[in-house]
DNA sequence: CGGGATGTTCAATAAGGACTGAACGATTTG
DNA sequence: CAAATCGTTCAGTCCTTATTGAACATCCCG
């Protein structure tokens, strides 16, 4: 009774939410996944069932994040977007730098404890190190699939 | 006016916020790694200011998350909590586990696709490829992290 | 100029989850 | 056994955020 379309993007949406984010983004960039080609914000309250308002937050949300891309073919009227190529590319560095930033502000911390608390000192520090070398590694990985990108690298540094 | 260990305990809470969780899981795991010792949660509800409820709800968290272990001297009524060594190995590990699902579940639906929808097909395909692969990665660099700890517990004396 | 699309913003609502106080059950102590 | 201590559970409250409908701004075409 469901479609693997339907499947495709209930599961987005639901993975989305897992992590965090907006039902609708996820749904979004599902829907713009299967599709493979541009769509409208009007496209995707149609097919989706959601408010123009939700299309229009989400959408420009996913180009934040780097996920999709905004393209506006001349003598075309409304906007479309467009997932990339690895769409969530941009969310694994997203998730890379975030651990860096935790690993910085830990260290900073920890260079305040003073010598009578040196043992906590060591163990705040290297809970941050864990975070820093975590966040080193994802860097890392993030590098790789760049490059197995390869041709579709395009879009390495566009956005923000 | 603020200590290193308010510090540490008030970034732990918001970085737990930040990926999704409860902010006093964070403090609570902060204030463990500071202290460095088994706590009881009435030290916690004491030092974090927060209710008995919500001591014993967010430590089971932490257990059941890996991040955190229950200890029971005997000759001690109050059960007390204890840090891990490194205790977000196993919430990185979780992390890894959740691509792992995603990949799975898209890979599952990608197969649905009828032959007339090669190009969404193959397009789901890849994005389900990209997170095992991004899975797979983060099972090594657990892996790896788990070594490190096992070096670090044996310089420690203390044994379970 | 209107008139009609289209995209964004904003206030209001709905939904979900964190946190708490109080009740409960279990265990210990005297 | 009675009293006290401790951990868990649960209903209720509060707070955050997602989502929407409607107002608003902009652009395009006649």
């Amino acid at each position: 009774m469901t479609s693997p379309t339907e499947d495709f993007i209930e599961q987005m949406g639901l993975m989305a939410q897992s992590e965090g984010g907006p039902r609708i983004a996820g749904q979004i960039l599902g829907y713009l996944i299967v599709e493979g080609e541009p769509r409208t914000l009007a496209q995707m309250t149609e097919a989706l069932k959601i408010s123009k308002a939700s299309a229009s937050t989400n959408a420009r949300l996913l180009v934040l994040k780097g996920s999709v891309r905004r393209v506006s073919p001349v003598g075309q009227r409304q906007d479309a977007y467009e997932a990339l190529d690895f769409p969530n590319l941009a969310v694994i560095r997203a998730l890379g730098d975030r651990f860096r930033d935790h690993a910085d502000k830990m260290t900073e911390i920890s260079a305040g404890f003073p010598e009578s608390h040196a043992g906590a000192r060591e163990r705040v520090s290297r809970f941050a190190d864990f975070h820093r070398k975590t966040a080193d590694f994802i860097d890392a990985w993030t590098e790789k699939l760049a490059e197995d990108a390869g041709l579709a690298a395009t879009d390495r540094e566009d956005t923000r």
